[in-house]
DNA sequence: CTTTAATTAGACTGAATGGTCTGTTTTTAA
DNA sequence: TTAAAAACAGACCATTCAGTCTAATTAAAG
């Protein structure tokens, strides 16, 4: 069953961008059918409720895309701090990110509140992160005064952060010029 | 007329809180009327729209409580750093700020593509502070090769950041841990 | 080919949405 | 005291909301 599945995709990718964009409250039925182009009932043949659908976008898109974001290069000898620096400027590079910030830290806000599967949901990709960063920043040595989950807690709010400044004038630069400082700060903690 | 503007301030502040905490798609007509507890004619007779009593908000309530939050004291011969650094302890104090994260944070998120009117209202909220602060660091001799505006806006991002994190377990300490690898940098940039 | 299941199709539903309208009461000023 | 304006009150409206339902079509399996 080749088709199922391709509608079925379509469908998410289709609603997530639009929840990431417009938010949960702010996408309608009737946009999520305008943009996928198809009739009602096909797709509530896939899906039994709109909470459904963005549940399935929170596990099936949002989490592998978080995934990709803090995907660190397995370079031999380079310090994990430096490994670190390297995702947070890659991100830059993203311009979906630039443009429209975290999409983790966007549906948090708006959605943990509304629904406990939600909220359940969005908590385990954010766990799941702050356990590769952990993970990460364990491989190398760091000062000793330095508690590596905490720390891992502020880069990625720190990140969340810097992709929020005014979406309207946020850029490439702007971004990098913010999180310069936070580099700039990791870079004295190596030991 | 006391009246008149007594009940204006009831309407604002129960939108204020409202809008804060469900954002303004999760915020009803009937929902503020309900909270207000006064019928409809009234609040339309105060305000045309929705938009208008959101308009309204942000610049009643929101302005100057994100000014009262970056309020700094002003202590004679103490060093601007500390003085931020106060002030984003000070905040951990705030119950709400904690348990919803930064308002204007939460609004500009949501709201700033939802209407021009609510996104520059909202960005001027945000660059008033953001001058307050490099007007604050100026004040202090820090080292040369940093940026104070791009350093302002970094101390903001990161006190969003740091206040998104999961509304669920939010805490005092929580944000306080986190924002200690703020302070910890901040105070090495003093000169 | 036939049967059965999967999928497409969209008219329809009840509730909720933001907003209007027409009065009535209260307050203010002359 | 009276006229006018401000404020209160809520029934009402068109539209949109998420979701249902029945039927038609397509695809898969025997």
């Amino acid at each position: 069953m080749p088709k199922k599945q391709s509608t079925r995709e379509e469908i998410l990718d289709a609603i997530f961008m639009l929840v990431y964009i417009n938010g949960y409250n702010g996408t309608s039925m009737s946009m999520i059918l305008k943009e996928c182009g198809i009739p009602k009932g096909s797709l509530y043949h896939y899906f039994k409720s709109k909470k459904e659908m963005v549940l399935a976008v929170i596990k099936e898109r949002l989490a592998p895309r978080m995934d990709d974001f803090y995907s660190f290069s397995n370079t031999q000898n380079k310090h994990s701090i430096d490994i670190l620096i390297d995702t947070i400027i890659k991100i830059s590079q993203k311009e979906q990110l630039i443009k429209y910030g975290c999409p983790l830290n966007r549906l948090n806000q708006e959605m943990s509140s509304i629904d406990k599967d939600f909220e359940s949901a969005i908590t385990q990709i954010y766990n799941h992160i702050k356990e590769k960063i952990i993970l990460l920043l364990h491989k190398s040595n760091i000062k000793k005064e330095i508690n590596i989950e905490e720390l891992s807690e502020f880069v990625i709010a720190s990140i969340w952060g810097a992709l929020s400044l005014s979406p309207t004038q946020s850029s490439k630069d702007r971004y990098l010029n913010t999180v310069f400082y936070l580099t700039n700060y990791l870079k004295s903690l190596k030991n």
